[in-house]
DNA sequence: TTGAAAGCGCTAACAC
DNA sequence: GTGTTAGCGCTTTCAA
């Protein structure tokens, strides 16, 4: 800039005023500076005025895992929205590993991004309060932070997982097995809470063996599944806990002879072309991220509202596995 | 930093020293200014840090869309890397728009990110001249870069392309059509040459009305075959460009009594489940990202190879759908 | 309309 | 082992 200045044969600010488009400049100068800004191939250095300013106009995006298709979508609404507010968004996987989500949370607080939008993998969030205390707009999604009041957006697992049930209930199902994610997770034990209201609801007992909360690694879920479909009296129809463990779930049952039925939690793609087409209790992945980064926005505007938990409706998409009766 | 070392009663360096972890700092100092550290709840601000020492610890990456599941494996594979250099990303979707790629690929310089993966949607990179020889390392992925020379790495489309089209006539297909996506893009025109290689190395004619390149927008991609479905000599097989059309052929496949043929270029989740299963050429996005990734640190460590262009190969994966005899 | 000086928070270089 | 000074490239303040 101060060679921009120099060739230009104008004062530093002035050229500053070009760059940052303020008034108060003749095009006459403003002319001769952008000639020796062509001229130099300069661009303006951000960190230098992120420092100056106190903001970085970028919002950083915690979350499990960048190469898992639900949360794609999520993370493109949450850009599309930074993108409104002319902010860039930096991001990392944190592999659901709590420690490795407090180090980069803290990276991106070194960073200073203006807000921070978590799926939180650990359940203790208190080394956040500094930083919220000292600006740093933060937001909640699909999981609530651990042990610290703040935003969150999520889903209704409860309400999705209950309906999920209650729809095999209603197709004749009395033995119904559920195949979560880990307990650790919220969204596991808020989908197992209404796997059971649903069948606490219909008077229906519920066997140990009928759930399977854990990884959801296709050699866990896999085993799981087996194990419900063995023995004198098999499971008639499963209920899975998310999208991956769908997925090995529909690869168990391609092999099976007896039909069994089956609804997923979340939605996924070609989910409707299989056969029988999958029912699922679909989440909109990309309604949690622009709802979240939108809040986010609003404190970054100014607003403190008190921090607020909001929860989106889920809704139940039958494609005929969920409607196949007993077998 | 300034009342961290007040607080501690030691000059500003030796919290610098304890902060970035140098040596030469007694035990008992060390304590003092932890200490300090905790009650103030400080922590460095980085972008003072980047100003001073030119490098920002950050890799930016432009792709066309965080959303296509295509890209999401890729970005987690540069991620991985630039987590092993201690490095975070940060990433916008161009929306295949050259407009929104060249804003976003300045706005990246703007803030000095050490090295750029960018996978191109414009055809003209000369803008990002000044910023190469500025020192941004850059490595083009999945397409090569317009009127400048870098590096780039890509999947073998054209021999792909061909590989699977040659397939396709083993199995006994001489009216064989080809949807793909844009000629503008890059790798829609190599498979569409790897088709027209393959068509020509085993002597067929190919008609024009079987070919049809464009958006993957479903609308076009179910006009496109359904018209190479219909009339007196209709296609016997298809070849799809991309992961998008196929799942859009595979819907139109399902609609129709006779079977068709299918080949799809880029594999996709659930394509062993459907019936027939979809036989793909696969490329392996996660290298993609991860052989760019390893390339860009090379450069950034300081080797300086003249621009190479990397091609991966392709693999056929036959499930059935590309094993069907013609009608 | 324009520019000079101060300073954002940090680290490199060089004292002590 | 520790502190002091200068300056990274920009914007803010205030004077011309």
């Amino acid at each position: 800039m101060k060679d921009v200045a120099a060739r230009a044969g104008v004062g530093l600010k002035t050229v500053s005023r070009v760059v940052g488009g303020e008034p108060g400049v003749t095009p006459e100068t403003e002319r001769r500076v952008q000639e020796a800004i062509e001229a130099l191939g300069f661009r303006r250095n951000d960190s230098a005025r992120v420092l100056r300013k106190g903001r970085t106009a970028s919002v950083g995006l915690v979350l499990e895992d960048l190469a898992d298709p639900f949360y794609g979508p999520l993370s493109r609404a949450v850009e599309e929205v930074a993108r409104a507010h002319g902010a860039l968004l930096v991001n990392g996987s944190s592999a659901e590993d709590p420690e490795r989500e407090r180090e980069l949370v803290l990276a991106l607080c070194a960073r200073r991004v203006d807000g921070l939008i978590v799926i939180p993998a650990g359940d203790d969030h208190r080394y956040l309060e500094p930083e919220i205390r000292a600006g740093v707009a933060t937001v909640f999604v699909d999981r609530p932070a651990g042990r610290i009041d703040a935003d969150v957006v999520l889903s209704d697992s409860f309400g999705g997982a209950r309906e999920g049930v209650a729809h095999l209930i209603a197709h004749g199902h009395r033995r119904i097995g559920f195949i979560g994610d880990h307990p650790r997770i919220h969204t596991a034990t808020e989908r197992l809470r209404g796997y059971r209201a649903a069948m606490a609801g219909a008077g229906l007992p519920v066997d140990d063996s009928w759930v399977s909360l854990g990884s959801t690694e296709p050699g866990r879920v896999t085993g799981a599944a087996t194990a419900m479909l063995a023995g004198p009296e098999p499971v008639t129809a499963l209920f899975a806990g998310n999208n991956r463990v769908t997925v090995t779930v529909v690869r168990v049952l391609a092999g099976t002879s007896r039909p069994v039925a089956l609804v997923g939690f979340d939605d996924f793609e070609l989910a409707d072309l299989l056969r029988p087409g999958v029912t699922v209790v679909a989440q909109d992945a990309a309604a949690l991220g622009r709802v979240a980064a939108d809040r986010l926005f609003q404190r970054l505007a100014g607003a403190a509202p008190a921090p607020a938990r909001v929860e989106l409706p889920t809704r139940l998409i039958p494609r005929g596995s969920g409607e196949l009766p007993p077998a």
